[in-house]
DNA sequence: TTGTTTTATCGCATATTCACGATATACGAT
DNA sequence: ATCGTATATCGTGAATATGCGATAAAACAA
């Protein structure tokens, strides 16, 4: 399985990640409020999504592997915001991508 | 669980399809070569891809699904192409999403 | 120390995705 | 009518995603 995915670029699967990353209402919806919010703790998170603590931090847990997100522990708290340069990366990267497509090169 | 999705925006819901399209590398190996090649047969899809034929089927029935692609049968061989407003309005709201996400609405 | 709060992680169940081979269908050619 | 080609679909198995409750860890308060 490991050889098959050498036939993707590194192009094709970095873009891929970002996709699955945005692949789910609710990690859209952490994003979103995290650009309102600037910063913000779990609990915070939690309360604005219809999901259990738990499955939100795994959401916020996905987010942060495919690096769109940054989270720090501050007490027993953890402080999440966005990584701007990461989101600002990706989009450009989505919209070459599709500028590409739709231009066919 | 129905009524947990009712809690997500459709905005949210349907950038999470787009974002599912986009999650799978052959998919967006898929698009690029259709909008390269204008129009294509299934085979030659198939053979620019590392997969069975049934699993590029597949792929090709999900991008369907979402509305990215168009296919159409033409005697034994199916003729697929983008759907060029479909691509451009989805890379329109993803930019928009993005846009938003940065700078906090 | 003991309790409270906040969060991550574990264990588990269910659902979905991904991939393949085999098969069915549909058509054109012989 | 039969054969060959091109595809979609079916059935299946393996992997991944999704969700939850329960638990563990970390800090702070009483």
């Amino acid at each position: 399985m490991d050889s098959k995915k050498d036939l993707f670029t590194s192009e094709e699967i970095e873009l891929a990640e970002i996709g699955k990353a945005l692949a789910h209402p609710a990690r859209i919806k952490i994003l979103k409020i995290l650009g309102e919010a600037n910063v913000c703790m779990t609990g915070s998170i939690v309360e604005l999504l219809p999901l259990a603590q738990s499955t939100v931090s795994q959401h916020l847990k996905e987010l942060k592997r495919v690096g769109l997100v940054k989270g720090e522990i501050e007490g027993p708290k953890t402080c999440y915001c966005l990584n701007q340069k990461a989101l600002a990366k990706a989009n450009e990267n989505i919209g070459q991508l599709m500028e590409q497509i739709i231009k066919g090169e």
